[in-house]
DNA sequence: CCTTGTGTTCTCCG
DNA sequence: CCGGAGAACACAAG
């Protein structure tokens, strides 16, 4: 389930390993992980480059260096990238891939790239949620356009976050989650960052005094910049491009906790279902 | 049956 | 009748 700190997480990893590397080979192994022919997707990337790499909410941003296509990742569910260097691939003293300590490829594999260094790049996942798309950049300035206000991006102020709560009706968990209003927060972040506020998941937004606004902006901040320290959160599947899990669960207050003492108050850790997610709060620590 | 991110579709309200 | 908001559904696989 990676969200904004997971993806940020990822993006920084692959930044530093694989900018300004050929392309030699791309596999794509199941063709709807590409949404396309499978060789029209690998003509437009052998041969470049990726010569950066952006984010917006949980959608990667690959530059290709005709400067023209851009390559969009998206995880969702399952989905993983991992990074092997050639060294990494041939460990235990086998030249082949299958012999590296992930014995990537595995049967999650949907697409992998070579490049000319001979290191590789895998894109795993498990549920086939996930994508690879090739576009150009209206297609591209197009998809950015739906995504609301970036939570480590400077326009993620006090002012634009209480514009984006004020008067609206659903319910403040349902708020957090829509991306065309606030972009990158998913399930566990978004739990997490209602317990830190002391607000309940089924208040709607517009119950919210400006103070308690002003609370939530505040503690989404800082649970992100904390997340993205720890490298993530791996609940169930996540893995860093490195194939390392994130550390940030360890510091989980609410989510995964039901029937669990509330790490402040001591009481139970409730989960219930909203905006058809399951939602973990404490009805004591949270008004 | 449960799990979740997002695009689509449906319904409601003014 | 239009537009927007919000809710519900579809998707996948363990």
């Amino acid at each position: 389930m990676p969200e904004l700190p997971e993806v940020e997480t990822i993006r920084r990893d692959l930044v530093g390993r694989i900018l300004a590397k050929k392309i030699t080979t791309v596999k794509v192994l199941s063709a709807k992980t590409v949404f396309s022919i499978p060789k029209k997707f690998v003509t437009h990337l052998v041969g470049q480059s990726f010569t950066g790499i952006d984010r917006v909410g949980k959608l990667l941003i690959f530059s290709l260096s005709d400067q023209k296509n851009f390559l969009l990742v998206h995880l969702k569910m399952t989905g993983q990238l991992i990074y092997l260097s050639k060294q990494g691939l041939v460990a235990g003293g086998h030249s082949l891939k299958k012999h590296n300590i992930f014995n990537l490829p595995d049967k999650s594999t949907r697409v992998y790239f070579v490049f000319s260094d001979g290191s590789h790049l895998f894109f795993n996942d498990q549920r086939r949620f996930g994508y690879l798309k090739i576009v150009e950049i209206l297609e591209l300035e197009r998809i950015k356009s739906k995504y609301g206000i970036e939570p480590l991006s400077p326009n993620f102020t006090k002012a634009n976050f209480r514009l984006a709560v004020k008067g609206r009706k659903k319910n403040i968990k349902a708020l957090l989650l829509d991306q065309s209003l606030i972009s990158g927060l998913g399930n566990i972040y978004v739990d997490e960052a209602l317990f830190a506020a002391g607000i309940r998941p089924l208040r709607t937004a517009s119950s919210l005094s400006f103070k308690e606004i002003d609370t939530l902006y505040g503690v989404i901040e800082v649970l992100i910049r904390r997340a993205i320290k720890h490298r993530g959160t791996t609940f169930n599947n996540y893995l860093d491009a490195q194939g390392q899990k994130g550390s940030f669960a360890l510091k989980l207050k609410v989510y995964g906790r039901s029937k669990e003492e509330c790490l402040k108050c001591g009481g139970e850790i409730k989960k219930v279902k909203v905006a058809g997610r399951g939602t973990h709060f404490c009805p004591h620590c949270q008004k």
